[in-house]
DNA sequence: CAGCATCCTATATGATACTG
DNA sequence: CAGTATCATATAGGATGCTG
């Protein structure tokens, strides 16, 4: 870690990450491969086409992800991760362990609340 | 990683380093120990103190960052990391770390496409 | 010193309709 | 199929003034 916080660059790994549909996003992608649009669309009922372009705009242009265009009728567009864009797999497992332990941590703080 | 993407506890982790002033005060206190509110402000000075206090609570309230107030006037009230909060340093680390090498890989995009 | 209350703006997200 | 365009809402963040 630096010592000088003004020299953090936490900042950038989070931008990639925020968005309320890029992390289930890139671990449907680093867990299955190329897919289509309409394939992740169906793996996230809840998200709306447009939402979903825009996530997937993002993470392109930071070169997380990789959009492959068939040029036919009707459209086909693939999505991939990047080499690069692999590199965040370690980071986002980091942070779904750490979620584990949270979760168990909330609920241990809430059963002692209740007690009391 | 979990196989069922719907299981992702990511999002927990997220939530709790995202907010524009959260990482930089969890470094703050990480490096420094504990510190008080205009410490705090004064190491940060783009931050107004509503959001310093705001960023302050939603940490508290997920207990991460502890609390102590001095009951003297005039009032001194002392923030530092909670041993839970310790838990998050790898990962603040290995964000920071992935930022660091981010930035170089923008840089290179940039030349390579200058060069073109 | 360490806040809180009020008002305001910017950005993220969402619903819906349309299209090559 | 894989988008765009438009309109609407929600939430984050900020400016400023006041206070025990």
């Amino acid at each position: 870690m630096e010592k000088k916080p003004e020299l953090c660059r936490v900042e950038d790994a989070l931008g990639i990450l925020v968005g309320k549909w890029k992390p289930i996003i890139l671990l449907n992608l680093l867990q299955e491969g190329t897919k289509r649009f309409s394939e992740l669309k169906r793996s996230m009922p809840a998200i709306t086409q447009k939402m979903l372009t825009n996530q997937l705009r993002e993470l392109e242009a930071e070169d997380i992800v990789m959009r492959k265009v068939y040029p036919q009728v009707p459209p086909k567009v693939e999505y991939s991760i990047t080499e690069y864009g692999k590199s965040l797999e370690p980071i986002l497992e980091a942070m779904h362990e750490w979620g584990v332990k949270h979760t168990l941590h909330k609920m241990e703080k809430e059963n002692q609340e209740n007690i009391q």
